[in-house]
DNA sequence: TTTTTTGTACCGTTCGTTCGGTATACTGAT
DNA sequence: ATCAGTATACCGAACGAACGGTACAAAAAA
């Protein structure tokens, strides 16, 4: 089994749980690896199985999102597919967000939250990008990227919070129309 | 020291490292009290302590947010002062959400959920009330109030992520206004 | 054979919790 | 005023269980 095999699964205990309330028993048995298989993966232990989550997420940003958002489209069709994309990964707003999850304890880890805090600037820079290039002012442009993030992440707390992911689906559904209003 | 005297700590603790984030011996550290002093205090021990900072944050929903929304005075002013209110409650941004961290991690405990979904509801549904009597559309109204929910939550774990609590306040600035558009 | 992967047993620490008990203060009956 | 009785607040010490992590040799794969 290689690495690579088990990322999904410990992706799914972070953001199920927290970095705290993930415990090696739960991986070991979700996993079906011992502890000895984990810590031959995973040398530096549980905090290295984070990371891998965590670094998991930001490449899916990466090679999912930013090249959405890169291809020579328009840019509501950007944003539609973006939005899908979106949908997709959360799985309708049934899993919930690691960078959301990680950002909210204040479990010293500093590594953590520098690569949170840079994915979430790529993100906002690549929609702002987008608009700035459709000729929206560079200022508003960087507004609206974040009301991008910060309507993805209170649709998912709120989805969840209601145990309906009813709010999720349709901010995803009106956000391509309002990220490009007035352009 | 009565048993009220230690909820705004609990309350602190909770929201900045979580439930399972919170040792008993930093609730002791934090409190002055031993364990066992706690134990006294709240028979059920974590889960109860986590209960009861839980209800404390419902209380400040029902006695400031509610009550502020019911106050004879039009939207606008009610819903700026909302945004006053939700600001000082986190601090400008650098307090987390209680029902965010709470909601966010699936440890089994419908009754955190049970309280967390009805406070959304409640909130939710106080700003729709003060739309609808100012002649909004039903449905409409209570997509806003989920609206000004998604934004706080939303720019509350931005501004985490970003360290910069810039987002939540221009979300606050901007709400009241968004609320009553078109009325 | 050599290297990679795993099972088993174990380490020290910390977890949430409980036990037994002390100190103080307020009670009501004497 | 005195004194047993009761209630409240508190704490040191310890519990069993689970934590994250390690040592090492057997097993599997190369």
């Amino acid at each position: 089994m290689s690495k690579q095999t088990h990322v999904p699964t410990l992706l799914k205990l972070f953001r199920q749980f927290g970095y705290e309330g993930v415990t090696l028993s739960k991986i070991s048995q979700e996993t079906g690896l011992g502890k000895a298989s984990l810590y031959h993966h995973f040398p530096r232990g549980k905090a290295e199985m984070a990371e891998v989550a965590l670094t998991h997420v930001n490449n899916w940003l990466e090679t999912s999102i930013l090249e959405i958002l890169d291809r020579p489209e328009p840019p509501i069709a950007k944003f539609q597919s973006m939005c899908e994309e979106v949908s997709k990964f959360f799985n309708g707003g049934q899993n919930s967000c690691l960078w959301a999850v990680l950002v909210m304890q204040q479990s010293s880890d500093d590594l953590f939250h520098t690569e949170i805090r840079g994915a979430f600037l790529q993100w906002i820079e690549a929609i702002s990008k987008v608009l700035v290039t459709a000729g929206l002012d560079e200022k508003l442009a960087k507004e609206r990227g974040e009301d991008a993030m910060i309507g993805i992440q209170g649709a998912l707390i709120l989805s969840h919070g209601l145990r309906d992911f009813a709010p999720l689906q349709r901010i995803l559904e009106q956000l391509p129309q309002k990220l490009c209003r007035d352009i």
